[in-house]
DNA sequence: AAGCGTTATTCCATATGATGGAAAGTACGG
DNA sequence: CCGTACTTTCCATCATATGGAATAACGCTT
């Protein structure tokens, strides 16, 4: 045995867990536990008290005869992984699109919590040396264009919980920390259907942010275009608003 | 503590791993280490264990900077579970629609491997006296109605290793146990574009049966309409058919 | 109803596999 | 480079997962 290097052992019952999904997803019914006992090589007992520990957490679901199937957990899981893939998928291209047409960067922005954090963003081009959104950056609701529009969605109840929590905490100068700040900043983002970050989150950078909606109407993302403050441009929020427009309608948005 | 049933004890690496999938399903965004421990209330080390115990399953993914997020294997297990509520869900009414209409028991069945598996079943009036395919029941696919369409869709050579696994074997006299006889019953059905069996899995017992496709055009389900051989009636065929039709257009088959 | 065979469930002694703290390694910011 | 924070690896330990045996439940036959 020259193998240089072992696949670190995973853990004994975690291992049989996913062989007990991985047989359960290759039949198209219940299966008995005799049966999947047999097909995973594994003791009766062992199989039956593995899956009667999964079942409460709903992966995997027994019914009445004792037979055992997937469970509607998974649906909600793989649900939220679709959710996540599907808007990236179809966002991309607009967002190359817009960028393309700005020559700034965009960017792909969901909640998470009390944060935006950007999943996908363009690079190349002039704006590339500059502004630095990375992949995976966090940044609060109320610094961030984006964050805004989040914020709109919220009930005013949900928006007071929002400002206790984090207490409105600045990250320039420039932020926002008052409620009543927030509330105009919002009441004008209604009236004109995009959202901006005035050196809100980081000196030097401002955004252009518009809205993501899904097929029923919630909003799932926002795209945002940055600029270095002396290239900021209001006449581009049109353009950023269509392609979030565009969007929206790809992933089955009917106003 | 009157508590007069206390709930089994699951087993704990699978309940962590549970509560790790719960954390991570209520972020929108990949989650540190340090963060999904803290989360979960679990020591950085055990966390970690686990999570690259799984990550192999593609339950859980693993992305670069040392984040974690829900993986693609849960879309691919949550489209299962998706397929199976939906083929029956959309079926369902139609069953009624044909029983009413007949007054004859129907079916829906699905493949699982060689066996044809009876997923729903309509009920009451005169036929629940006599016919007995009870849900879940499974029967071979060379002796169902249903089991032949399966047979039909498969190649020559799958079919052969169908042939060589089940060796035919009969479930009554009139059973088709030789190749020759089921390739000509195929090119019946394919000819007719309706399947019987004519007391093959039951004795006084006659279906008839049509196919049930998606939108990608796969078969996916198979509608079969069960009578005693007395009442065994060819005409209904095309009903039958019809309701097929019906079940597969509402599944987004598009001919 | 009784009996039998099969399957599922529960029990429990035990050993091994999961554990978590500590050490080592890595990454990042000043 | 240094300090800090986070991640990964290591390993002694013991608690937890194990699986065989006993018990219970189920379905079929007479």
């Amino acid at each position: 045995m020259n193998a240089p290097y072992e696949k670190p052992a995973g853990i004994q019952v975690i291992d049989r867990l996913v062989r007990l999904l991985d047989l359960l997803s290759k039949h198209n019914a219940p299966v008995a536990l005799r049966d999947l006992a047999a097909q995973a090589e594994l003791p009766p007992s062992t199989v039956h008290r593995i899956l009667n520990a999964v079942v409460p957490s709903g992966l995997i679901e027994r019914l009445d005869g004792g037979h055992y199937q997937l469970g509607l957990r998974l649906l909600e899981l793989g649900a939220k992984v679709k959710e996540r893939l599907t808007v990236r998928d179809v966002a991309l291209p607009y967002l190359q699109k817009l960028h393309d047409a700005t020559g700034e960067s965009v960017n792909l922005g969901v909640r998470d919590g009390d944060e935006i954090v950007y999943i996908e963003r363009t690079s190349g081009g002039r704006s590339s040396v500059r502004v630095v959104h990375i992949v995976g950056s966090r940044a609060p609701l109320h610094t961030t264009a984006t964050g805004k529009w989040f914020l709109a969605e919220m009930s005013p109840s949900e928006r007071a919980a929002y400002c206790a929590r984090t207490g409105l905490a600045p990250q320039t100068p420039h932020s926002l920390t008052t409620r009543e700040a927030l509330e105009a900043e919002l009441a004008e983002l209604a009236q004109e259907g995009v959202a901006y970050d005035m050196e809100e989150q980081e000196l030097g950078v401002r955004c252009i942010a518009a809205p993501i909606r899904d097929e029923t109407g919630a909003l799932v993302a926002g795209i945002s275009l940055s600029t270095p403050a002396e290239r900021f441009d209001r006449s581009k929020a049109p353009l950023v608003q269509a392609t979030a427009q565009a969007i929206s309608r790809a992933l089955g948005y009917r106003q």
